[in-house]
DNA sequence: CTGGTTGCTAAGCGCTTGCTTAGCTTGGCG
DNA sequence: CGCCAAGCTAAGCAAGCGCTTAGCAACCAG
């Protein structure tokens, strides 16, 4: 099971019931929002009553930063394995190609992760920006590696580097598996694209 | 800049009153959502009481529209006459830097423009629809032209112009003028990379 | 068996929501 | 002056919100 292509693994949220009520919640965050989600509608999904959400999460809130958290953390994997050997180029490539396709396969919960954080608490927010901050700065340290070795011919180093990373993450917005290309072929189309934006 | 003091022109909106809920509403889309803005929050930006909103607007809805509208149709004017004259290079020059230039300068009109589609009335999300359509095909007709005369090398046609747009469009997810470069700045830097993206 | 823990539901509490109603004030016009 | 329309507010309504409470059935350990 490729890092590409695997499913989040949920495995761990036990019980049953637990993971029931957070995938509900990931398919109604992404398709209305958070604050357009009610505790019902959550529930619904998992086939509950509204108190027993409850039971596995103390708030609405708490089931948002639960998603965010392992959202965050992911993606942040992808890339880092990604960003194992090879050269820059190589690097960058893998990166923007696992990202891209990262961000269609899994587009509702990268809608929860990149449109709703405004809706986590302070301390939650602070929590996930973390792991925001390491995520551009694997793409910056490669795209400086390819620089330093003269592959890359960059003017903006950290314009370029949200630039790159606004390509994929943009995806989330606006895929459709219905009526777009396969995750893979679309992380390959963005990978040559990244490349050609920054090679010397 | 302030949605308030940006140079937009919102004064077709009469009377002013109608023009300073509309601003605040912009505003307050902008920081929480549709769906977590209130008409009591609206109101009291534009300095009136709760009821007042009514006098002018049907609903919070319609109040959506018709910054959705606008923002839309600005946002299609200024890729239009971006797109007059020169060769396809020229021409996807002029339109990424001021389209790009746009999504930073007004990015809080520009993020509701781009993330509350969905709170739309099925109706005027069709209206907004057209435009959008209207949008992506200026972008891909300048493409076509540009690899006719042979400018431009572009793998896919289709997914290119989502990716050039895309890159543009993000800019109001994450655009802070505190932090960042200036709209003109980011704009003549995004239309570089869009060139190198497609340059044959 | 008994007692306690887990997972759930029915009911509902206090509050906020979008929006309505009734009525007041203001300014223009005969 | 009297009249009316435009623009506003205070008060509040019905509905829906996140979340709590009380209690019940199922299970397991002793």
């Amino acid at each position: 099971m490729s890092a590409v292509t695997s499913p989040l693994a949920w495995a761990h949220v036990q019980p049953a019931a637990a993971r029931r009520l957070l995938t509900g919640a990931i398919d109604a965050f992404a398709e209305r929002g958070f604050q357009a989600t009610t505790t019902r509608d959550i529930a619904s999904r998992a086939g509950m009553s509204p108190a027993a959400l409850y039971v596995h999460y103390p708030s609405k809130e708490r089931l948002l930063f639960e998603i965010s958290l392992y959202g965050h953390r992911a993606a942040l994997e992808i890339l880092t394995e990604a960003n194992e050997g090879g050269s820059p180029s190589d690097r960058l490539r893998a990166m923007v190609s696992a990202f891209t396709a990262w961000h269609a396969e899994h587009h509702t919960i990268a809608r929860v992760v990149q449109y709703e954080l405004a809706a986590l608490s302070p301390e939650h927010f602070a929590e996930v920006a973390t792991i925001r901050r390491a995520i551009s700065a694997v793409v910056e340290k490669t795209l400086t590696d390819g620089v330093t070795d003269g592959t890359f011919t960059v003017e903006d180093l950290p314009g370029t580097t949200i630039a790159v990373l606004s390509l994929a993450v943009d995806v989330a917005r606006w895929y459709d598996p219905t009526r777009h290309a396969t995750p893979q072929a679309l992380g390959t189309l963005y990978a040559d694209l990244a490349l050609r934006m920054v090679q010397a």
